[in-house]
DNA sequence: TATGTGACATCAA
DNA sequence: CTTGATGCCACAT
């Protein structure tokens, strides 16, 4: 049972614990989970995320702010419009203000 | 088993 | 500001 997608499995368990108006990046997951080094598998799970659960992905992006990973939903201005509907302002794919939203999972969560 | 991949992060020029 | 290179590691094939 538990030994494959056990790392996806936790990175999904954090994602979905990103309470709703905040984000969060890659590397903090990473980092939450202890390796700062795989923020690229985060980004990968996500990309698999839609066959596991609903996620809500569009919280999650990168470093600085950036939405990335838009081009991966159904519209390019969906995750832009997600996010904006949680009181997120967003200029040029970027988060306005993106520290004042950020929401660290090894700190808040701990 | 081996090779390729990526919705990242970080540094250099 | 942009572009390029490098590390990184779990998953996909």
């Amino acid at each position: 049972m538990s030994k494959e997608k056990d790392y996806f499995k936790s990175v999904y368990s954090v994602v979905k614990k990103i309470p709703n108006g905040r984000v969060t990046t890659y590397g903090a997951i990473a980092n939450y989970l202890g390796s700062s080094k795989s923020a690229r598998i985060v980004g990968w799970a996500m990309n698999k995320s839609h066959i596991y659960q609903e996620i809500p992905a569009h919280r999650v992006v990168n470093r600085v702010g950036l939405l990335t990973g838009k081009h991966h939903f159904f519209g390019t201005n969906l995750m832009r419009q997600l996010l904006e509907n949680e009181g997120i302002k967003i200029e040029k794919d970027r988060i306005i203000d993106f520290k004042s939203f950020f929401w660290d999972p090894s700190v808040e969560l701990k």
